[in-house]
DNA sequence: GTTGACTCCGTACTAGGGTACGGAGGTTAA
DNA sequence: TTAACCTCCGTACCCTAGTACGGAGTCAAC
């Protein structure tokens, strides 16, 4: 697997998807483990090709670089971190299913908002984006529209 | 609803959960228009509350600022808005979808992690948080469990 | 043994999203 | 009418997450 000779940064970099700046960054912020080095040069080991691709996953998807050290903590099933997991994973957990809530329904509101506001029909008033944001994302629907009506659809 | 008195930046600030600086801040960035002024003093309107409100909630899912500018100029259905919400909210949509999908993706990761390696269950090995992540995040199962097998679930 | 690509390190700079400062003037209640 | 508090504005500073720079050393191939 680890033929075409040793993983320097510039290769690992290249590997993981980022750049070698990047990696010498996560260094300093303590999220990769400087690895030995032979005459000088950092050599790395596919570990840290996994570890860097996952720390890229964690950012997209709104994790700080800061939560991510502490998520890479629990990286052994020991004794010790079995605790901090069970502690932590559960308020993360928490968190990304409102995260998922949140934006399910900021989706409604915008497919709504496209599918009336966004077409071509007559609207007998304007449609206030930020009253439907205060009504519960609730847009252009209801007893009493007073906004964005489509004519018959 | 607005029997204490005008809304200055102090009472806006209040009202929506953040700081002056901030509310200053927004007004630069062209985030929040800049009210008209009675003696000097901005005096802000009870939408101005419900703008501030939907921005943070907006960041807290993950929204850029200058994201939410462009989200936010969809205030009403006018007919010039239309077009831009046609060309704009398709794409903001399919955004919202992937972002939902990766989330769920890490959840059901961090569920399965809590479950096995954040319980009290006896592990036959060290369960690896990279290792899982690099099996498309399925960790602690499969025919040859290499990793955290609770005994007898 | 020289050339070119790569790596070393510290330091500086960037962009986004605020937060703090400080002097001047307005407002309100004792 | 004075004190306490609020607001004005520009400017400077902070943190996060990188990105760039530049002089020196290393390596591999010709």
């Amino acid at each position: 697997m680890n033929k075409q000779g040793p993983i320097t940064i510039g290769v690992l970099a290249k590997l993981a998807g980022v750049g070698v700046e990047t990696v010498r960054f996560y260094e300093r912020k303590k999220l990769i483990i400087q690895p030995p080095k032979t005459s000088g040069f950092r050599h790395y080991s596919n570990d840290d090709v996994k570890r860097i691709r996952l720390i890229k996953k964690a950012q997209q998807i709104g994790f700080t670089l800061e939560e991510i050290k502490e998520f890479l903590s629990f990286d052994t099933c020991s004794d010790e971190s079995r605790r901090s997991i069970r502690k932590n994973s559960q308020d993360k957990i928490a968190e990304i299913k409102q995260k998922i809530m949140d934006l399910t329904v900021v989706l409604q509101a915008l497919e709504t908002f496209s599918s009336t506001c966004g077409t071509d029909h007559e609207h007998n008033q304007e449609c206030d984006f930020l009253d439907c944001f205060d009504n519960d994302w609730v847009c252009c629907s209801g007893t009493d529209q007073t906004c964005c009506n489509p004519e018959g659809e």
